[in-house]
DNA sequence: TTGAGATAGTATCATATGCAACTATTATTA
DNA sequence: TAATAATAGTTGCATATGATACTATCTCAA
């Protein structure tokens, strides 16, 4: 564990590898936020809760869209999530294709319960960081995000 | 698709979920380049060849330390690069429980081939971003990183 | 209006990943 | 020193995830 190509060593201090780790990093983070709150939900259906909170009513399609996932995985998070009684699907009486996905009223409850901790936690994040790099940081993710995903 | 509540927006606009999304759709970017190498690697087996490229004879832990992932995943990856004779396993003179991790000579010139590509691949990346903000990124992510993961 | 192509959701399969248990070895401490 | 705890690597198992193919429905253009 001595040697160092220092041609290389560039590629080390890279966004992507900053990214890559600080994703990891929260994400753990977030998991163990859940696990503590004894929910038995994964990030991305609790992701999915919260998208339903602000916007009821969405296509899975648009969910995986959202979320960058696979749209087979949508599926089984909102069978999940289903066999909980915390979402339903609703035929979308416009185009017969397509489950419009709503919050039930316990699914409402979860949310309201756990948005506390979810603002506890994203604070937690953002705590000791100067808000004027933060807001330069939001940014710079927003033009990566739009170019790749436009 | 239409209501929208305002107080639980400000989540839709956290740092988290700008690093999560960047972080995802730079994967999938950087998958395709990699497919598009015709090299058939994952990215942690790709990232574990340019660890290696700077810092030879490493441990499999301290690359699931460095990596975030589980030591049973680079456990496998090794196993794979070492069934593609891109590296080997040697025993630790000092500690008989470890095995530090070579590259073979197959497994240096696969990673100078690649260096330009994910150079170009980086520089795509953080093109037409202002530099002073993306210091201030990676200042940030930094911060966040030894935070979460000291 | 009809037929080709696109789209949403689903089922199936192969693979990836993380957890827990196990072995061998090393470190700690009583 | 002897006994206990900690660590690196490995294995097996359960689960998560993504790719593919399929059905039903819709869109659009000839």
């Amino acid at each position: 564990m001595n040697k160092v190509h220092k041609d290389i060593q560039p590629l080390e201090d890279s966004l992507v590898k900053y990214i890559e780790q600080a994703s990891m990093v929260l994400q753990k983070f977030l998991k163990e936020t859940l696990v503590q709150a004894k929910q038995d939900l994964s990030l991305d259906e609790f992701n999915i809760l919260f998208h339903l909170n602000m916007q009821e009513g969405i296509p899975q399609q648009w969910i995986a869209n959202h979320l960058l996932r696979d749209k087979t995985a949508i599926m089984r998070y909102i069978d999940n999530l289903s066999e909980k009684k915390l979402v339903k699907r609703m035929p979308d009486p416009n185009d017969r294709r397509v489950n419009l996905i709503f919050l039930s009223q316990r699914g409402k409850d979860l949310v309201l319960k756990l948005l506390p901790l979810a603002k506890n936690a994203f604070q937690e994040i953002e705590k000791n960081l100067d808000s004027d790099d933060l807001n330069t940081t939001k940014s710079i993710l927003r033009k990566i995000n739009k170019k790749f995903h436009p």
